[in-house]
DNA sequence: TAGCTTTTGGACACTCTTGTCCAATCCGTC
DNA sequence: GACGGATTGGACAAGAGTGTCCAAAAGCTA
């Protein structure tokens, strides 16, 4: 994750600032899933960072503003990843099945099960009562963002005939729910690919036989 | 909840004594879904539940054991309540459509959008990485005990033709998702009881396009 | 009323955490 | 090598929380 460059003349991050910076918003990250926002202590991420504890005083100021420094950081992430992934939903599907399957199976693994979003939701749980406006933000520029734009997918696929779908927003938060149902999700470890390609399978079955074409049956 | 006079010969809720524990459960149970493990403080529970600090310690002990009574009550509840709402499950259903929609009514309002269910979740969601062998109690005498039990009934339903199943465990899964999807979950409010009967309306109506009999519309 | 148990509130020791201060040290640049 | 900013580790005060102890008060039972 090197995107070090675009940022460079940024003030608070000249030269080496940046690399400890990152360790300690990474530090940070594991530490606040694992205790929560009181129960993880500015020792505990120095320690975890390899960085003393002044240097996280002097460069994120507050334990708030190292708390909201660091959900800024994975909401920057995942909304791009969310919005890179989005872009390769199967627009002109040949076979739709297997097309909605692989997209699924990006969705789930870069979206859902990933460190990023498994942490931000876990944040969000967690601390989202005590500070709404991360919430907030998380609404705006992640789901809040692209749920218009998945909905707006699938109303193409139905304009162009290939699902038939009345409301594009209650079917694009049910395939969601779908591919999402039958994910197992052991807190600590990640699904495996397999588990991926079979919860996403499972999903989008369901919701062909629900919303595909009445004429076509599904093959999977 | 005047549930006391079954349990009255218990030697730790004597007289007196089992008002005062319920009130300090109670408001254990809000204070810990509100600030969690590490952020509740014994002296919040003990104003909440309008008693004196030392009461708390004499008939629960430690923070810990409070907690785990705490949760042990909630898991209680719970499941008591999943069971009976499961027993309304429609065996026989003559409308299964609008029967289903019923059935997901309760489901939704008893078990899943009710206090004990949110603050279950919560809890474990929280602290279950710190305390696995609440959630292994909860997936033994929740989940773990119910979800086949509403697996079979599904798989009674398809027995008798009234749908097309082949896989009751995952359908089990995929009606719980469906139902869920459209379920709006700011975190604070309960939904409306016309959120909870459109939410069941749209996840059960694309339920039975997906699995109902292939001749009979889906009235919905 | 007398006796027993529970509750109360306050004081206490102890630990942990936050955030600050500061001198010593490191590190890249000139 | 000298300079200057960043980093380090340690000490520190202030605050909060836990769990204990205890004497006074309250509540129930007989």
């Amino acid at each position: 994750m090197d995107i070090g460059h675009e940022l460079e003349r940024s003030p608070a991050m000249q030269r080496g600032n940046y690399n400890k910076r990152c360790a300690i918003i990474a530090a940070a990250t594991a530490v606040f899933v694992r205790d929560g926002f009181t129960g993880a202590s500015i020792d505990a991420i120095a320690e975890e960072a390899g960085v003393s504890r002044q240097t996280i005083y002097n460069q994120l100021g507050d334990k708030e503003k190292l708390f909201a420094e660091t959900v800024r950081a994975i909401e920057e992430r995942s909304s791009a990843v969310l919005v890179s992934t989005l872009a390769t939903f199967p627009d002109h599907p040949a076979d739709i099945a297997e097309e909605l399957v692989e997209f699924a199976v990006r969705l789930t693994r870069n979206c859902i099960c990933d460190g990023d979003g498994r942490a931000l939701r876990k944040l969000i749980e967690n601390e989202g009562s005590r500070y709404p406006e991360l919430f907030a933000t998380w609404k705006d520029y992640g789901p809040g963002k692209n749920w218009p734009a998945i909905s707006a997918r699938f109303a193409r696929l139905a304009r162009d005939g290939d699902i038939e779908v009345d409301d594009p927003d209650l079917a694009a938060r049910q395939f969601m729910a779908l591919i999402g149902a039958d994910l197992p999700n052991e807190p600590g470890d990640r699904p495996t690919d397999e588990q991926l390609q079979q919860a996403a399978r499972n999903g989008v079955k369901t919701f062909l036989r629900a919303y595909g074409k009445r004429d076509g049956a599904v093959a999977l």
